[in-house]
DNA sequence: GCATTACGATACCGCCGAGTAGCGTAACGG
DNA sequence: CCGTTACGCTACTCGGCGGTATCGTAATGC
């Protein structure tokens, strides 16, 4: 049951995938799903289009790969964990996942506006990027809870809380707001969430 | 300086204007900006493509203008009053603005990925779609504070807790977790706004 | 060396959608 | 009735992009 390589010939080289993949997400960060080009992929890598062809079969497949390849924010193992909800919360801000705030961000959007298109690209959006960041922000407040910083009366209101920064800042930047401020994080963070869990 | 209007010929038939515009918003309603072809606009108004271009010379002008009639939430105006921020934010949410509830989202949703593409867009869409719908809480929140109903102090948190209507129903739609319940409204209303706002 | 297969480059196909042209006809003003 | 202009229709051009074909060359196993 094992996948038998190729015996003869020359083998493929996989060494630049990650970097093709990584280039995908930028010109996905930059524009609509629909104006993103193979041509520009293979261009931008410097790899022959019919070298994505070989590996990815459609477009779509190649932009699937990408969005799997991003991966789980790193969080998503390892909460942060620095003594309160509020630095918590804050530490998930400054994640490197996807490049750090803005190019996450950026990418957000290039995603959300492709899911319009096809089924397949919206499920694994939904499960492999959007899921698992809100599912951070739930899985730290409800460790909250535990340990009584927020309410117990309360945990019916935190999965509704944990929408709140992914929704509200991928929110301000559609609305052409320019880029997100920190201040505008902390503002997420201070006004809205912890001042609907009274925390403090 | 006054626009003289054509003498000779057959005039122009502008009753089925309004017609065309909404179906345009209809459009984009279910698919991408790219995706929606001013074919189908054709076929579903029973209107020629010609017919079309002679009123709006390309296919952004026919979306900007159908932006422009969809025009401002009704409420913008004469906001609701009933007595408590409570019953005049459930009752935003049931304005018949751009079709109600579920029009109104999926437009925004359209709109949100047209928008990466034309600045022009981007521009008109914030301040005529996204803009006044976010004053109209604002407003309402903001006349609170005036009543006493929301202490004075919190008069700073009202800003960011404007968009979270907006913002999180526009990402529950995007998240591809299918149409807005009536319950997620309330409790984004309940859990979040009016929590973070200490109203009773 | 030889068969085999990936790579880069270029050229190409097929389709689709924006926008245009031309035509017969319909609706005006004079 | 006549000139003019909108309408609907059909057919068209043009450009872009997904995807393929071909070819000379590079890298592997035997």
């Amino acid at each position: 049951m094992e996948i038998s390589p190729r015996r003869t010939g020359r083998p493929y080289d996989h060494s630049s995938d990650d970097r093709i993949l990584a280039v995908t997400l930028d010109l996905l960060a930059e524009r609509d799903y629909e104006r993103v080009t193979l041509d520009e992929v293979a261009a931008r890598t410097g790899k022959a289009k019919t070298t994505l062809y070989r590996r990815w079969p459609t477009k779509e497949d190649l932009v699937l790969a990408a969005v799997r390849a991003a991966g789980r924010p790193p969080e998503a193992e390892r909460l942060p964990d620095l003594g309160s909800v509020r630095a918590d919360l804050l530490a998930v801000l400054d994640s490197p996942w996807l490049g750090g705030p803005d190019r996450r961000l950026a990418i957000f959007a290039g995603l959300s506006s492709a899911t319009r298109g096809s089924e397949r690209l919206a499920e694994v959006v939904r499960s492999e990027v959007t899921e698992p960041y809100v599912e951070v922000y739930r899985r730290l407040l409800l460790r909250a809870v535990d340990r009584g910083e927020i309410a117990a009366r309360l945990v019916a209101s935190v999965p509704v809380l944990a929408e709140v920064i992914p929704a509200m800042s991928t929110h301000h930047l559609a609305a052409g707001r320019g880029p997100v401020r920190r201040d505008f994080f902390v503002s997420l963070v201070d006004d809205v969430v912890l001042a609907a869990l009274q925390v403090r």
